[in-house]
DNA sequence: GTGGCATATCGAGATATCTCGATGTATTAA
DNA sequence: TTAATACATCGAGATATCTCGATATGCCAC
Protein backbone atom coordinates (compact mmCIF):
# COMPACT_ATOMS: atom_id res chain seq x y z
CA UNK A 1 0.00 0.00 0.00
CA UNK A 2 2.37 2.82 -1.28
CA UNK A 3 -0.29 5.30 -1.18
CA UNK A 4 -4.01 6.08 -0.53
CA UNK A 5 -5.53 6.60 -3.59
CA UNK A 6 -3.86 5.16 -7.11
CA UNK A 7 -3.23 7.30 -9.83
CA UNK A 8 -3.77 5.20 -12.84
CA UNK A 9 -1.75 5.14 -15.70
CA UNK A 10 -2.56 7.49 -18.96
CA UNK A 11 -1.95 4.38 -21.46
CA UNK A 12 -4.16 2.16 -18.75
CA UNK A 13 -7.31 5.03 -18.73
CA UNK A 14 -6.72 5.01 -22.78
CA UNK A 15 -7.48 1.05 -22.78
CA UNK A 16 -10.08 1.41 -20.45
CA UNK A 17 -12.13 4.11 -21.79
CA UNK A 18 -12.09 1.79 -24.93
CA UNK A 19 -13.27 -1.44 -22.94
CA UNK A 20 -16.08 1.22 -21.54
CA UNK A 21 -17.25 2.02 -24.76
CA UNK A 22 -18.26 -1.26 -26.14
CA UNK A 23 -19.76 -1.89 -23.32
CA UNK A 24 -21.58 1.68 -22.71
CA UNK A 25 -25.00 0.12 -24.68
CA UNK A 26 -27.64 -1.17 -23.16
CA UNK A 27 -28.25 -3.86 -25.52
CA UNK A 28 -24.58 -5.54 -25.00
CA UNK A 29 -24.57 -4.91 -21.52
CA UNK A 30 -27.81 -6.98 -21.76
CA UNK A 31 -26.72 -9.71 -23.96
CA UNK A 32 -23.65 -9.92 -21.52
CA UNK A 33 -25.97 -10.52 -18.64
CA UNK A 34 -27.59 -13.14 -20.84
CA UNK A 35 -24.75 -14.86 -21.01
CA UNK A 36 -23.44 -14.94 -17.26
CA UNK A 37 -26.22 -17.43 -17.08
CA UNK A 38 -24.45 -19.68 -19.87
CA UNK A 39 -23.81 -20.11 -23.36
CA UNK A 40 -26.86 -19.59 -26.00
CA UNK A 41 -27.18 -19.10 -29.92
CA UNK A 42 -27.47 -16.03 -31.28
CA UNK A 43 -31.40 -16.70 -32.27
CA UNK A 44 -32.36 -17.11 -28.47
CA UNK A 45 -29.87 -13.95 -27.20
CA UNK A 46 -31.68 -12.09 -30.01
CA UNK A 47 -35.25 -13.00 -28.78
CA UNK A 48 -34.09 -12.33 -25.07
CA UNK A 49 -32.94 -9.03 -25.95
CA UNK A 50 -35.73 -8.34 -28.10
CA UNK A 51 -33.44 -7.42 -30.70
CA UNK A 52 -33.18 -8.03 -34.45
CA UNK A 53 -31.08 -11.38 -35.53
CA UNK A 54 -28.62 -9.00 -37.61
CA UNK A 55 -27.78 -6.69 -35.32
CA UNK A 56 -27.57 -9.10 -32.19
CA UNK A 57 -24.79 -10.39 -34.32
CA UNK A 58 -23.36 -6.83 -35.17
CA UNK A 59 -23.00 -6.56 -31.30
CA UNK A 60 -21.78 -9.90 -30.56
CA UNK A 61 -19.23 -9.67 -33.52
CA UNK A 62 -17.98 -6.47 -31.59
CA UNK A 63 -17.80 -7.80 -28.27
CA UNK A 64 -16.00 -10.89 -29.44
CA UNK A 65 -13.41 -8.35 -31.76
CA UNK A 66 -11.87 -7.09 -28.23
CA UNK A 67 -11.53 -10.15 -26.80
CA UNK A 68 -14.64 -10.30 -24.38
CA UNK A 69 -16.45 -13.47 -26.14
CA UNK A 70 -15.69 -16.60 -27.90
CA UNK A 71 -18.21 -18.53 -29.98
CA UNK A 72 -18.71 -21.85 -31.11
CA UNK A 73 -20.46 -23.45 -33.95
CA UNK A 74 -22.82 -26.57 -32.99
CA UNK A 75 -24.38 -27.60 -36.17
CA UNK A 76 -25.94 -24.09 -37.80
CA UNK A 77 -26.52 -22.39 -34.21
CA UNK A 78 -23.66 -20.82 -32.92
CA UNK A 79 -22.96 -20.42 -29.18
CA UNK A 80 -21.36 -17.67 -27.50
CA UNK A 81 -20.11 -17.49 -24.63
CA UNK A 82 -17.97 -15.26 -21.96
CA UNK A 83 -14.35 -14.79 -22.46
CA UNK A 84 -12.71 -12.18 -20.72
CA UNK A 85 -12.98 -12.14 -16.84
CA UNK A 86 -13.34 -8.30 -17.14
CA UNK A 87 -17.05 -8.55 -17.57
CA UNK A 88 -18.57 -10.29 -15.28
CA UNK A 89 -16.79 -7.79 -12.60
CA UNK A 90 -17.93 -4.86 -14.80
CA UNK A 91 -21.48 -6.19 -14.60
CA UNK A 92 -21.43 -6.63 -10.74
CA UNK A 93 -19.78 -3.23 -10.56
CA UNK A 94 -23.27 -1.85 -12.60
CA UNK A 95 -25.25 -3.85 -10.12
CA UNK A 96 -23.91 -1.93 -7.25
CA UNK A 97 -23.12 1.07 -8.06
CA UNK A 98 -25.62 1.81 -10.91
CA UNK A 99 -29.02 0.95 -9.86
CA UNK A 100 -29.92 3.24 -7.24
CA UNK A 101 -27.43 6.27 -5.81
CA UNK A 102 -27.45 4.66 -2.53
CA UNK A 103 -24.04 5.36 -0.26
CA UNK B 1 -29.49 -14.80 -2.02
CA UNK B 2 -32.05 -15.56 -4.33
CA UNK B 3 -30.11 -16.97 -6.94
CA UNK B 4 -26.31 -17.29 -8.09
CA UNK B 5 -25.91 -14.30 -10.85
CA UNK B 6 -28.63 -11.25 -11.26
CA UNK B 7 -30.51 -10.77 -14.20
CA UNK B 8 -30.56 -6.62 -14.07
CA UNK B 9 -33.57 -5.25 -15.35
CA UNK B 10 -33.67 -3.28 -18.53
CA UNK B 11 -34.04 0.11 -16.79
CA UNK B 12 -31.30 -0.17 -14.77
CA UNK B 13 -29.04 -1.67 -17.98
CA UNK B 14 -30.11 1.82 -19.77
CA UNK B 15 -29.04 3.78 -16.92
CA UNK B 16 -25.94 1.87 -16.81
CA UNK B 17 -24.99 2.19 -20.45
CA UNK B 18 -25.85 5.80 -19.83
CA UNK B 19 -23.42 5.99 -17.15
CA UNK B 20 -20.65 4.36 -18.91
CA UNK B 21 -20.84 6.38 -22.12
CA UNK B 22 -20.22 9.02 -19.91
CA UNK B 23 -17.47 7.33 -18.60
CA UNK B 24 -15.98 6.06 -21.69
CA UNK B 25 -13.68 9.25 -22.50
CA UNK B 26 -10.05 8.74 -21.40
CA UNK B 27 -9.98 12.24 -20.44
CA UNK B 28 -12.78 11.93 -18.49
CA UNK B 29 -11.59 8.90 -16.77
CA UNK B 30 -8.32 10.92 -15.88
CA UNK B 31 -10.07 14.03 -14.62
CA UNK B 32 -12.16 11.69 -12.22
CA UNK B 33 -8.78 9.90 -11.28
CA UNK B 34 -7.19 13.35 -10.49
CA UNK B 35 -10.27 14.70 -8.45
CA UNK B 36 -9.99 11.45 -6.62
CA UNK B 37 -7.02 12.96 -5.22
CA UNK B 38 -9.10 15.79 -4.10
CA UNK B 39 -10.52 19.38 -5.52
CA UNK B 40 -8.75 21.46 -8.26
CA UNK B 41 -9.80 24.84 -10.11
CA UNK B 42 -9.94 23.73 -14.12
CA UNK B 43 -6.88 25.19 -14.83
CA UNK B 44 -5.24 22.62 -12.82
CA UNK B 45 -6.83 20.37 -14.07
CA UNK B 46 -6.79 20.96 -17.67
CA UNK B 47 -2.56 20.93 -17.29
CA UNK B 48 -2.55 18.10 -15.33
CA UNK B 49 -4.68 16.50 -18.47
CA UNK B 50 -3.03 18.00 -21.34
CA UNK B 51 -6.19 19.39 -22.17
CA UNK B 52 -7.39 22.62 -23.01
CA UNK B 53 -9.05 24.54 -21.01
CA UNK B 54 -12.51 25.15 -22.57
CA UNK B 55 -12.30 21.36 -23.73
CA UNK B 56 -11.52 20.34 -19.86
CA UNK B 57 -14.42 22.67 -19.09
CA UNK B 58 -16.79 20.44 -21.48
CA UNK B 59 -15.71 17.78 -20.18
CA UNK B 60 -16.29 18.70 -16.29
CA UNK B 61 -19.87 20.52 -17.40
CA UNK B 62 -21.11 16.78 -18.80
CA UNK B 63 -19.83 15.08 -15.79
CA UNK B 64 -21.28 17.58 -13.44
CA UNK B 65 -25.17 17.29 -15.34
CA UNK B 66 -25.01 13.75 -14.43
CA UNK B 67 -24.80 14.76 -11.31
CA UNK B 68 -21.41 13.13 -11.23
CA UNK B 69 -19.61 15.99 -10.14
CA UNK B 70 -20.14 19.05 -7.98
CA UNK B 71 -18.76 22.57 -8.72
CA UNK B 72 -18.23 25.77 -6.06
CA UNK B 73 -16.67 28.89 -6.81
CA UNK B 74 -13.80 30.34 -4.85
CA UNK B 75 -13.02 33.81 -6.22
CA UNK B 76 -12.42 33.75 -9.74
CA UNK B 77 -11.52 30.04 -9.59
CA UNK B 78 -13.97 27.32 -9.97
CA UNK B 79 -13.09 24.13 -7.98
CA UNK B 80 -14.44 20.67 -9.04
CA UNK B 81 -15.29 17.38 -6.50
CA UNK B 82 -16.26 14.06 -7.23
CA UNK B 83 -19.90 13.88 -5.82
CA UNK B 84 -21.42 10.49 -6.71
CA UNK B 85 -19.86 7.78 -5.07
CA UNK B 86 -19.98 5.56 -8.08
CA UNK B 87 -17.64 7.12 -9.82
CA UNK B 88 -14.42 5.74 -7.27
CA UNK B 89 -16.14 2.64 -7.25
CA UNK B 90 -16.26 2.79 -11.40
CA UNK B 91 -12.48 3.44 -11.36
CA UNK B 92 -11.68 1.22 -8.59
CA UNK B 93 -13.52 -1.52 -10.42
CA UNK B 94 -11.49 -0.34 -13.81
CA UNK B 95 -8.17 -0.22 -11.62
CA UNK B 96 -9.31 -4.63 -10.81
CA UNK B 97 -10.09 -5.59 -14.45
CA UNK B 98 -9.22 -3.42 -17.44
CA UNK B 99 -5.35 -3.27 -16.65
CA UNK B 100 -4.02 -6.91 -17.37
CA UNK B 101 -6.08 -9.70 -18.43
CA UNK B 102 -4.85 -11.84 -15.55
CA UNK B 103 -7.72 -13.71 -13.32
C1' DG C 1 -27.34 -31.13 -56.15
C1' DT C 2 -31.67 -27.76 -54.12
C1' DG C 3 -34.13 -25.42 -50.38
C1' DG C 4 -34.40 -23.51 -46.00
C1' DC C 5 -32.73 -22.03 -41.61
C1' DA C 6 -29.17 -19.70 -38.72
C1' DT C 7 -25.65 -16.62 -38.75
C1' DA C 8 -22.74 -13.02 -40.74
C1' DT C 9 -21.52 -9.06 -43.47
C1' DC C 10 -22.20 -4.94 -46.21
C1' DG C 11 -23.74 -0.19 -47.40
C1' DA C 12 -26.16 3.98 -46.70
C1' DG C 13 -28.72 7.28 -44.20
C1' DA C 14 -29.57 9.07 -39.63
C1' DT C 15 -27.79 10.36 -35.32
C1' DA C 16 -24.50 11.38 -31.85
C1' DT C 17 -19.56 12.82 -30.34
C1' DC C 18 -15.33 15.07 -30.72
C1' DT C 19 -12.61 19.05 -31.41
C1' DC C 20 -11.45 23.63 -31.98
C1' DG C 21 -11.73 28.51 -32.41
C1' DA C 22 -14.51 32.34 -31.26
C1' DT C 23 -17.28 34.57 -28.16
C1' DG C 24 -19.64 35.37 -23.62
C1' DT C 25 -19.82 35.75 -18.43
C1' DA C 26 -17.82 36.39 -13.53
C1' DT C 27 -14.63 38.02 -10.59
C1' DT C 28 -10.68 40.70 -9.01
C1' DA C 29 -7.23 44.45 -9.24
C1' DA C 30 -6.13 48.99 -10.42
C1' DT D 1 -14.85 51.86 -15.23
C1' DT D 2 -11.24 49.33 -17.48
C1' DA D 3 -8.20 45.51 -17.97
C1' DA D 4 -6.92 40.97 -16.97
C1' DT D 5 -7.76 36.28 -15.46
C1' DA D 6 -10.62 32.14 -15.05
C1' DC D 7 -14.32 29.78 -16.56
C1' DA D 8 -18.27 28.71 -19.66
C1' DT D 9 -20.80 28.38 -23.90
C1' DC D 10 -21.65 28.32 -28.82
C1' DG D 11 -21.26 26.78 -33.69
C1' DA D 12 -19.40 24.20 -37.39
C1' DG D 13 -16.74 20.72 -39.51
C1' DA D 14 -14.81 16.16 -38.84
C1' DT D 15 -15.39 11.69 -37.08
C1' DA D 16 -17.58 7.82 -35.13
C1' DT D 17 -22.00 4.99 -33.97
C1' DC D 18 -26.45 3.33 -34.69
C1' DT D 19 -29.89 1.15 -37.38
C1' DC D 20 -31.91 -1.17 -40.98
C1' DG D 21 -32.59 -3.61 -45.21
C1' DA D 22 -30.27 -6.31 -48.54
C1' DT D 23 -27.21 -9.76 -49.47
C1' DA D 24 -23.80 -13.47 -48.47
C1' DT D 25 -22.10 -17.69 -46.09
C1' DG D 26 -22.42 -22.24 -43.53
C1' DC D 27 -24.83 -26.07 -42.35
C1' DC D 28 -28.46 -29.61 -42.44
C1' DA D 29 -32.47 -32.15 -44.56
C1' DC D 30 -34.05 -33.88 -48.58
Amino acid sequence: MAKQIDIIPDEMLAQAADCLKVMAHPIRLKLVNMLMQGEFPVRELSEMCDCSPNQTCEHLRLMKSCGFLSSERKGRQVFYKILSPRLPKLLKCIGETCGKENE
